[in-house]
RNA sequence: GGGCGAGUAGCUCAGCUGGUUAGAGCGCCUGCCUUACACGCAGGAUGUCGGGGGUUCGAAUCCCUCCUCGCCCACCA
């Protein structure tokens, strides 16, 4: 036997040293980078894999939900890597509008100033600064987990070429009449000071009132109507009371008038639809600029429009409110000002009623701010016409979403869509490229920055709006391609798209545009599948996030147990669409399936390689099938089961027709189970069985010698690639060890082959009598307590495969300690020939009949069985064992409760008398 | 108010279109430092598969109903 070179393989595996090494090795060897021209769409001959990342956000800092959102993307595209698809996994960061902003006015804060104190453009500046500063770390974060990303063309949505997209985007969609100004009451954050989409502002149920407030009838002295409100502050800004056209306790009454409380003015009673005549008083006052339904109640009924709230959300007279609001309430902010008013009420004996009331309140998505319907000029995005090809194409299976039942919440959503309000109020992001003439009102849309107007020649200045930052990342699919540059080699290659995967919250303000904008700019749907990943939750089954405290650094987990811990224990532990609960407190035990796993594959590595030398490897086809054992057969059955299977867990990659057929509709990407099957195969069945198998074979010189290496090498490189999408670092760091590869194979493992299923090798199932047999054997031991230093002198009787080879007996009893003879009947010549000198004991199992197939045969085999053992007895009485050691003989018996067990007091008689002895 | 999901071993979860003694990881118990691995090995215990009904030869798996959580959507003031 060669020495093992032991010095390179550390006992110990260091994943931080590992780790870092092999990044930087994969990124020296262009491991990640994509090359358009061997995409099969530009003439190449390799099928293209593009995955783009969900941008986060540009100030954004790793948290386990990107640890989570990140290694599922890769295990996919280092999956189809080695599948051999020229993947490209395209990284990138979102300016992202708000947030950003909203940090920058905190640091300014800090300093006691405001945007406005800065102004726009300083302000810009600085956020610019601020962002080339710390943003985009998230990116270099993503690395220290492995992530797979094509780093030259990392894209950013406020980029250059970005916004030459964005531009274009917004032109095209104004051309074609589905971009238009509107002036309607809008979702409004008075902390942020800007628009919402209806997306942007989340409703949450909370415990308010519901005022029933009393509006005198005009010139009727001592009759009233009484109004059920639960935002008082907004009456000053009524301008009438509606009833139901239906509703005959008011019939009367409609065109009469009432006395605005507090103002004082008249304002009329009308009918209109709108008034449920079952809520409350079943009248409802109108305010159509704090309103969205009464805004529309107003139009249909031409209503002024008076707004009596401040962009910062304080009550006063600020356009049309013809000195509506009361010197003492202007300038108080609306909560304050809500107190102020219902006490106002029942000061003058208004106020009829205060009951609590359970309603949604819409919040801002950024700060949490209540927000404040507010009549204002936004731009929007008509969505019917782009919304119909997106549903067509969940229909018709051109794309699938999954886990499954998200597709009804697809549908829903673009079914009852409604316009999209595109313009913010804020300084960070893409300005609206509309320019407005001064002197004659002409409104300019461009491409380019105009100074003049186009159609009057005048001076112009430029809408002082910015877009939705999900105006911008509707078009990454294609706009970090090259787009609108339609002749771009990577627009060519690599779009549409394969796989988007993100998590569920975002499938409206993001997924659901990008398929509208993929139809709408690129005539084609922007990527086939859609996975939407579950959230990572605390114990308490509580989201993880930084403001709650309860969150875990990805980065402490690498530190701690490496990324491939991190990354198995993620993938494993999360099923399709299924939330992954850790525990903060807890890294140990939360990761000790990741830990746990890769210093096992760590520690096979080990054994492998020390066992296996330097010398070179025979490949497995050069191997004559008549040379291969019981367990090799058996192993590589096992592999190609467990490729087989992983194969099916993962697949199909793509639609097999342009479509997703009904069978591969929901089919894959289960990467739970692919990885849970790599990992039975590797430690249940490699390393629990084979490696135990092979022990004895690879210490001995000789043709068995290398037979029994080649299998080990060919199941164990195997093994690793299997592996390599989960824990890609400690695979590789094996692998590049492996002492033979095939001349063809890649130089690295991420873009080696994926190993193939091998046809003509069919596994032999015999293997499994002999796991049967130490099973067997194991049990009885642990079960009658024999020492663990004895060992169990056992004739093997089997009726299943009577010519068990002796070596096999002997490996049996290595397994299962014990000196093993095996006889296919129990009074047949090899069995005496077989019997151990000095035995100790006899350990006559029943034969190894096949139960599943034999079942009927049973009682028929234990019958005969009975004679047999009863011959042995005899025969072992009287003839040439007698004069040797004690002899004895326990029969087995089968039981209901178990397959194999003894008649224990037989077998503890036994370890007595050989518990003296050695 | 509408829609959806979950409730399986102490914990976190797998269990696909119904079929032999319901699985994994972690934890627990017993015994082992067996020269790859104690982050390990061998053996073991633990489940009225949320409750109740039904279909079936047979259900954790299909149907009905109830209970408990959670999520999404929603212009009832």
């Amino acid at each position: 036997m060669t020495t093992p070179p032991m010095t390179e393989i550390p006992s110990q595996y260091d994943p931080a040293a590992t780790e870092r090494e092999w990044y930087e090795r994969w990124l020296a060897a262009d491991a990640f980078t994509a090359q358009n021209a061997r995409s099969r769409r530009a003439g190449g001959d390799r099928d293209p894999f593009t995955i783009v990342m969900p941008p986060p956000n540009v100030t954004a800092v790793l948290h386990v939900g990107h640890g989570l959102n990140i290694t599922v993307q890769d295990v996919i595209a280092r999956w189809r890597r080695m599948r051999g698809d020229e993947t490209l996994w395209l990284p990138g960061t979102d300016h992202a509008g708000i947030a950003t902003q909203n940090i920058v006015e905190k640091q300014l804060a800090r300093d006691g100033q405001t945007r406005f104190d800065l102004g726009r453009d300083a302000f810009v500046a600085r956020t610019v600064e601020f962002v080339a500063d710390t943003g985009g770390s998230i990116l270099e974060q993503l690395r220290s987990i492995g992530a797979s990303c094509d780093w030259t063309r990392t894209a950013y949505t406020l980029s250059p070429e970005l916004s030459v997209a964005v531009r274009e985007a917004f032109v095209q969609l104004y051309e074609r009449g589905l971009i238009y100004r509107g002036h309607r009451v809008i979702h409004w954050c008075p902390r942020c000071l800007t628009s919402l989409s209806d997306e942007e502002a989340e409703h949450a149920e909370e415990m308010g009132s519901l005022y029933h407030v009393r509006y005198a009838l005009a010139g009727e002295r001592g009759k009233w109507l009484t109004v059920a409100t639960t935002r008082p502050e907004t009456m000053l800004g009524d301008v009438a009371l509606a009833v139901n056209p239906a509703d005959e306790r008011y019939a009367s009454l409609v065109g009469n008038a009432v006395v605005l409380p507090i103002v004082g003015i008249e304002i009329p009673i009308i009918a209109d639809e709108y008034a449920d005549p079952a809520f409350g008083t079943g009248v409802v006052k109108i305010t159509p600029a704090h309103d969205p339904n009464d805004f529309e109640v107003g139009k249909r009924h031409d209503l002024p429009m008076p707004v009596t709230m401040t962009a910062e959300g304080n009550i006063d007279n600020v356009t049309d409110a013809d000195g509506r609001v009361p010197a003492e309430l202007r300038g108080v902010e609306r909560f304050a000002a809500r107190k102020r008013i219902v006490a106002m009420l029942k000061a003058s004996g208004a106020l009829v009623k205060v009951e609590p009331h359970k309603h949604a309140v819409r919040h801002c998505y950024r700060c949490g701010t209540v927000v404040e319907p507010r009549l204002s000029d936004q731009w929007f995005v008509r969505m019917n016409e782009l919304a119909a090809p997106a549903l067509e194409a969940v229909r018709t299976g051109r794309i699938r979403i999954l886990p499954e039942r998200w597709e009804a919440v697809y549908v829903n959503w673009l079914e009852g869509i409604r316009d999209w309000n595109i313009s913010r109020q804020l300084w960070w992001g893409h300005r609206i490229p509309v320019f407005y003439c001064e002197a004659r009102g002409c409104v300019t849309v461009s491409r380019d920055d105009v100074t003049e107007c186009a159609t009057c020649g005048g001076p112009v200045r430029q809408d002082e709006d910015v877009l939705d930052t999900w105006f911008s990342s509707w078009l990454w699919p294609f706009s970090t391609l090259g787009w609108p540059d339609t002749t771009a080699p990577d627009l060519k290659a690599f779009y549409p798209t394969d796989d988007l995967v993100t998590a569920p919250e975002i499938l409206f303000f993001w997924v659901a545009r990008m398929v509208m904008a993929g139809y709408a700019f690129m005539g084609e749907a922007p990527f086939h599948t859609i996975y939407l990943h579950g959230t990572v939750r605390d114990t308490d089954h509580m989201k993880m996030s930084k403001s709650l405290g309860n969150g875990i650094d990805p980065l402490d987990v690498v530190r701690l147990y490496g990324a491939d811990a991190l990354r198995y224990t993620v993938i494993s532990g999360m099923g399709m669409g299924a939330d992954l609960v850790l525990d903060p407190n807890n890294l140990e035990r939360s990761f000790a399936p990741g830990r746990n796993f890769a210093t096992k594959l760590w520690n096979i590595g080990r054994f492998v390689l020390t066992k296996v030398g330097d010398e070179p490897v025979l490949a497995l086809e050069d191997i004559d099938d008549s040379r291969l054992t019981r367990s090799d057969r058996w192993i590589i059955g096992r592999l190609n089961t467990a490729i087989a299977e992983c194969d099916g867990a993962l697949g199909p990659p793509r639609p097999g027709n342009g479509a997703w057929s009904q069978g591969e509709l929901h089919a894959g990407m289960r990467l739970n189970e692919y990885s849970e099957t790599a990992r039975r195969f590797v430690w249940n069945e490699l390393a629990d069985w084979y490696l135990e198998a092979v022990k004895g074979r690879v210490g001995v010189d000789g043709d068995d010698r290398d037979v029994a290496r080649a299998v080990l090498v060919h199941a164990f490189d195997a093994a690793l690639r299997l592996l390599h999408p989960v824990i890609p670092f400690i695979t590789e760091a094996l692998w590049q060890r492996l002492p033979r590869r095939r001349a063809k194979d890649s130089p690295l493992l991420c873009t080696a082959a994926w190993p193939a299923v091998e046809r003509g090798r069919a596994g032999s199932d015999e293997f499994e009598r002999i796991r049967e047999c130490v099973d067997a054997l194991r049990a009885m031991r642990a079960e009658h307590a024999v020492p663990p230093g004895r060992m169990v002198h056992a004739v093997i009787v089997t009726t299943a495969m009577p010519e068990l080879y002796a070596s096999e007996a002997l490996l049996i009893g290595q397994l299962a300690r014990a000196t093993v003879a095996v006889g296919g009947r129990v009074d047949g010549p090899a069995v005496h020939a077989l019997l151990p000198d000095g035995s100790d004991l006899v350990l006559s199992l029943g034969g190894l009949v096949d139960i599943e197939q034999e079942r009927h045969k049973l009682s028929l085999e234990l019958e005969q069985l009975t004679l047999q053992l009863g011959a042995l007895r005899g025969r072992l009485a009287n003839e040439s064992f007698t004069a040797r050691a004690p002899v004895n003989i326990v029969e087995a018996e089968r039981t209901k409760e178990r397959e194999w067990s003894v008649r224990a007091d037989a077998l503890r008689k036994k370890v007595h008398s050989f518990g003296e002895k050695t």
